[in-house]
DNA sequence: TTTTTTGCAAACCGTTTGCATAACG
DNA sequence: CGTTATGCAAACGGTTTGCAAAAAA
């Protein structure tokens, strides 16, 4: 979906539409990655100064709950938020922060292993999972190892 | 490791020991499941009614440090810590909250799944993963569907 | 007595709330 | 016009900080 589409979506479900909510829709459609709310109203506020943090919190929350943009949890900071889409898991380097996209396909059988075994259905989209990424491995064991 | 040997260790380590520590050490190790800090600070306070919430939060870093303990995020809430350990993974329904132990050995191919695909090594004991469970899975299925 | 730890109050960050004003439809 | 959204300031929960007073070694 762009964001016009979304824009559109929203009319005709007839949510009231604001310049400060078409500027978020624009903002969040228009990031190449993900987007923690700081970040959007910083955005948001290159193009109209006056837009309030409350007012992009309230404005993400009302695209989720619509089912027009997800959030994920990446780690101890703020959340980030997405256009709503097949979801993508996370791997967050825990030593360098490096964000790295998982492959729906490769959790399957991993998901489907918890489901068989213990009745739960993972949402592995949500909050990232977190480790060491092969650099900062390396790094760590190629130097301090025998 | 116990209480009694816990706090022998850090004496032997030339650790300051205050009652507060002591008292903090009995509580998580003598806990039969994850406190939170407030947890903590409320079952010490039971014994030292003084105790500052401050001094929990220090005593338990301090013994993180010296890898005593270990703390897991479950969700959006506190941390939660508990002795250290062989480390143990968690499962958190989002709908009604309950806390699955999952034992290690289920993960270890997923986590190896991972690390063969990407090179990410995986922490699975710091962050919980999140999802539904059987029982919540079964109401929402079974009583919303058609 | 020196060094470290404590308690307290205040700050922190990310997020949410209450409320009067502004603006959508 | 009625209804809903906004901005602001203030509160939130969990955690961390600075600092002077207290206690461990």
């Amino acid at each position: 979906m762009t964001a016009n589409e979304t824009i559109d979506a929203l009319r005709s479900r007839g949510i009231r539409l604001t310049p400060q909510r078409e500027e978020v829709v624009r903002v969040i459609f228009g990031a190449r990655s993900h987007v923690t709310a700081e970040a959007v109203h910083a955005k948001v506020r290159r193009k109209m100064r006056s837009v309030n943090l409350t007012t992009v919190y309230r404005t993400l929350q009302l695209l989720e709950d619509l089912g027009f943009v997800d959030h994920a949890h990446l780690g101890h900071e703020a959340a980030t938020w997405t256009p709503a889409g097949p979801g993508h898991h996370h791997l967050v380097c825990s030593e360098c922060g490096a964000v790295e996209d998982l492959p729906v396909a490769i959790l399957d059988p991993f998901s489907n292993q918890v489901a068989r075994s213990t009745g739960f259905t993972v949402d592995l989209a949500h909050f990232a999972l977190t480790g060491t990424c092969r650099e900062c491995l390396a790094r760590s064991t190629g130097s301090s190892e025998r």
